[in-house]
DNA sequence: CTTGAAGCTGCCGCAACGGCAGCTTCTACC
DNA sequence: GGTAGAAGCTGCCGTTGCGGCAGCTTCAAG
């Protein structure tokens, strides 16, 4: 089965011209050229395409791409690579759209107040998830890191999975009773809990404030966790990071 | 309060140069320059950076994006608009994973049976989320198709709001009840409501499926709809796109 | 008073295509 | 069999959004 230019650049939604650029540069050249010298395409070539528009989405440049292609050894393995990379991404855009949201809720405070634009109170945090975040470097350590970190933070090595959940569930519900006492992320009562969470996992392996961070975050971003801690009590994750978020500023720097 | 170009690239994570082009460009002048030639940006100036930066993200080109901002009546309304379609795009990723992943399953699938890279199903598959996703044009008329689809979706014509209103929470409430009754969201009595929605909304006006996923989605990352599904019962909302996702691939495919 | 960091203004260059122009090829229909 | 319209091809030049200098100025600190 092969198919001509046009084909192509219908079902992949890029131009005719690009496919031609990306032969001429030889990052995709045809399956075969007619006689005629016309391009032909199978299904190899479909698959290479869409690596290539996938890695091109992440922002990474032509000619790396043509390197990452060059020297993949597994496709799959690469393929799951790529898949992370995605999600991360992903995960990118939702802090983005929560940043913008921060703003959003800031202006509408100080319209209300009549204060006008009064100072924002870190500018930092006008721009956090706005940083392309290293693709580059995530090509090579992203699986390990982001597995390390995701295990470590439950507190469980994969032995005692089980027994590990469990003592989780049992700290969201203690969390979840404290806000429904009314108290504040930054209270005591739950700063200390929080603290004793941290040294769980500063026992299990050293953690940047960075990293600790990107935890907090991941509370309410990572898809299963949100919906791990939504399902004690509605607005958990978010509190859940709060809290952390108040100990890092609070005991972390 | 004023900052320097530099401290201003540290926070934002453009460079100096970058900024010093959107001088040059007229995009975004600094707030006064100093007798010695130097820039100093206030807060006004980081606000509009940062939707700049968004916007950037999203792919839109610089000078529409003068234009963009240059037109802006309300900041807030506009602000608003990003982050929508910062979720948007959020998704267009997630399903962009999705595909990869089904790649993945298919070559592995290909590679147990030995059948070495067999036809692929259904070639267009292999891009789904990869196309653009003409944001120029979401600029335009979101507004407008998303108020109509939400209109329509809602089942009520303008007139009879109120009425409509009652009738639709009380859908939502039958909707929350399958929930509580422990129901998945691709079962047959959640399925069967589903299908009474669907069949109210196509009786007002055609919907491609397309159109009917985007409503879907929007159940979720619609504010005001989210936040009225909520309102009823925590995860009610993804519950409903759940659901109207399951329909969408059994029903209408 | 010097010295290192931070700024400034050109100017050139590059990546990744888009848009022609000018020519060939292939059906398709009269 | 002739011709029109769609699809292909190969250059070549233009554009966007910066990155990288070079060459000069300015500023805070010791």
């Amino acid at each position: 089965m092969a198919w001509p230019i046009a084909e192509v650049a219908r079902m992949s939604g890029v131009t005719a011209r690009t496919l031609r650029h990306y032969d001429e540069i030889g990052l995709l050249p045809p399956a075969w050229i007619g006689s005629n010298g016309h391009r032909y395409y199978e299904e190899r070539q479909l698959l290479h395409l869409q690596q290539i528009l996938v890695l091109r989405a992440l922002g990474v440049g032509l000619t790396e791409i043509a390197g990452i292609l060059g020297d993949q050894v597994d496709e799959l393995e690469a393929l799951r690579g790529h898949r992370d990379r995605l999600l991360a991404e992903r995960d990118r855009l939702d802090t983005l759209a929560a940043t913008v949201s921060r703003t959003i809720a800031e202006l509408e405070q100080s319209r209300k107040d009549g204060t006008p634009m009064t100072s924002i109170n870190r500018p930092e945090n006008l721009f956090e998830g706005i940083q392309p975040a290293d693709v580059e470097a995530s090509l090579r350590d992203f699986p390990e890191h982001a597995e390390a970190a995701l295990r470590a933070t439950a507190g469980m090595s994969q032995a005692e999975i089980e027994a590990g959940q469990r003592e989780r569930t049992a700290q969201m519900i203690r969390l979840a009773e404290l806000t429904a006492a009314g108290h504040p992320a930054d209270a005591e009562p739950v700063q200390s809990k929080i603290d004793t969470e941290y040294r769980a996992l500063t026992a299990l392996r050293p953690v940047s404030v960075e990293e600790y961070r990107a935890i907090a975050r991941s509370c309410v971003e990572n898809e299963q966790w949100n919906a791990a801690y939504e399902a004690i009590a509605p607005g958990l994750a978010a509190y859940q990071r709060a809290a952390m978020e108040a100990y890092a500023a609070a005991r972390l720097s």
